[in-house]
DNA sequence: CGACGTTGTGATAACGTTGTCGCAACGTCA
DNA sequence: TGACGTTGCGACAACGTTATCACAACGTCG
């Protein structure tokens, strides 16, 4: 491997200013520059990155842990970061959890070992004792899409109660009446907080959700939406409208609902809280909320970005509003005029 | 941060004894042992990995870039690669070029500056020579589903050949005698060998795919397949049955005939390589090549394992066998027996 | 002309870890 | 008993880079 010192020698100059060369710290005359980059050029010189690493104690590197890789939303988020971090010569550790609390403790703290600069989670469960005793004195970290309490830390996602508030809306002047909801553990923010806003809202319509209407699962999986949407066949009394409360949920909802010929809108309708994969191709078009996915990833970084740069920025959760985009997965039975929630 | 030495000095030993305790690399008395470890827990020592691969020159990280990361196949090559590194020790370095060429050279000197000890890449279309000039001196690099000529480096793929005889003796057997093909660039691996074999067992067959019927686009992508599709629908006289060459070109393609109302089977019958995301979902099942990616990833991982560990094997192209799964996408025209290719 | 700021360069010391060596203590075998 | 292998531990150097000094050369301003 050719070191600074080779090209130095090379060049005649010591290794400190083929350094300066190498960083564009300035402080280098013109003409030793050029006899600096020639030599560099010849002997093809590769800085080891790992050394300035250990020297510089920065990394240029952001850990990103996500609870599940092949998620279309997370994939998005993903993309807003990377534009706004690698602008700013930042490289992408991305690591996927696969949902298991253990394994993105794990990836946490194999981040933090590796001594990234900073770390964006998706978190599919940690408790905030987990992540307050993995990241001890970091402070570079940013959640995603689920707010951890117990922990000091910041939260960007989803205004739920904006896209939930849209949905029940809409549901409402198709005139349904007859509501269920599906949807993954209440304890991930995402769960609870669109359950307690569909509950909200149809309350403030003077709608009730009944318990059995009410599938609330382990996991925002597509193994718990074709399992929803099997006991959702078997009820004798059905509601009208189910709204799921996540992508993944939708799918697995929809593929037991078609195994069996179940029709939608015809039969049920159906709204979903994030979009589908490939959901242009179906035969009756979602209609669902798109999140920010983007955006919110956007925001994330930029935000991860200003910790880094050691401002001291109060811990904050961040919105962003999402936006119902509506297909023909809804059957219209009624105007109804009178009904407007908030 | 707490440093070995620190550990050392509470433990009453010297760095060197701590470290060993750390590694487990023994010679170590049982009760000295004993004193690290609790000192190590009471000052809650973390070691500093970049400090560490700087002195030992290996990361215990591999690189991966693949060319899209929302492609379903690749998250699943993605997963077989993760099985086996992972079980090793190894972090996954994971970077998307989508498609981008240059994107994808940067990741690749990248990953090389920081000294992973190996790369996976599933190029978008690097020459051969752009690939060696990166990976001067590196051996530990392994090709996914495209063949670089011109440089010396193993490949994992897809044994097209037989996935496609499977293809054309299903359409044969279904009576399809008129067929078309969408295709990415023939210079990438999977149109080339894809289109020939097509070609090859359709000839064999006594057929031809006439010019006109063959449509190859710029890149593997849904625009292009939904591109082929309008050009599709336009002709007077058409294909009966189409072969999408690829995934992504598949959902391209069948967007467009939604949008149209031209059905599938009843008005075209269509194959496709590779699975589409939320197939299941879709309302008919789209007969495809079940590609062997999980498997690819694996195979590519443990080659790539031993070359990191310094065997000197001859570089190679080791493929694997895709299989067809039969889906309601193939209109059955009349049954054809005496004819078999290959 | 002297004081002072700016610019250019090199010497030197780290950063935290692991590899190598030296040495001592101990056990084993001839 | 002496030679030799094994085990246990510490001292020390080294990995390649950048940060910090020190210092010289030069220009500027009072």
């Amino acid at each position: 491997m050719v070191t600074l010192s080779d090209v130095a020698k090379q060049a005649g100059v010591s290794p400190s200013t083929v350094s300066r060369v190498v960083n564009h710290s300035g402080f280098v005359s013109k003409d030793v520059a050029d006899r600096v980059r020639s030599a560099l050029v010849e002997l093809d010189y590769r800085p080891n990155i790992v050394a300035r690493n250990f020297r510089s104690k920065t990394t240029m590197t952001i850990g990103v842990v996500v609870s599940d890789l092949t998620n279309l939303y997370f994939m998005d988020a993903l993309r807003g970061v990377e534009e706004v971090l690698s602008s700013e010569g930042y490289l992408l550790l991305i690591a996927s959890s696969n949902n298991e609390v253990a394994k993105e403790l794990q990836y946490c703290a194999e981040f933090d070992r590796r001594r990234v600069d900073g770390i964006i989670l998706a978190s599919a469960g940690a408790s905030g004792n987990d992540l307050a005793q993995v990241f001890r004195e970091r402070s570079t970290i940013m959640l995603l899409d689920r707010i951890v309490d117990g922990a000091q830390f910041d939260c960007v996602l989803d205004n739920n109660n904006e896209g939930v508030r849209q949905v029940v809306q809409y549901l409402l002047s198709q005139g349904h009446k007859d509501l269920g909801v599906v949807s993954g553990p209440l304890q991930i923010t995402a769960g609870g907080e669109r359950v307690s806003a569909f509950e909200k809202f149809a309350n403030q319509a003077g709608l009730q959700i009944p318990l059995e209407w009410s599938w609330v699962g382990d996991a925002f999986s597509m193994e718990f939406g074709y399992k929803a949407a099997t006991k959702f066949m078997r009820l004798a009394y059905k509601p009208s409208a189910v709204f799921c409360t996540n992508n993944a949920l939708t799918a697995g909802f929809l593929l037991a609902l078609a195994e069996r010929d179940v029709r939608v809108p015809e039969d049920i309708s159906v709204v979903s809280y994030g979009s589908l994969e490939n959901g242009e191709l179906l035969a009756t078009n979602i209609t669902e909320i798109e999140q920010p996915a983007r955006q919110i990833g956007r925001v994330a970084a930029h935000r991860l970005l200003r910790r880094i740069r050691g401002e001291d920025v109060p811990f904050e959760v961040v919105r962003v509003d999402p936006q119902l985009s509506l297909g023909n997965s809804v059957k219209f039975l009624k105007s109804v005029r009178d009904v407007q929630p908030n």
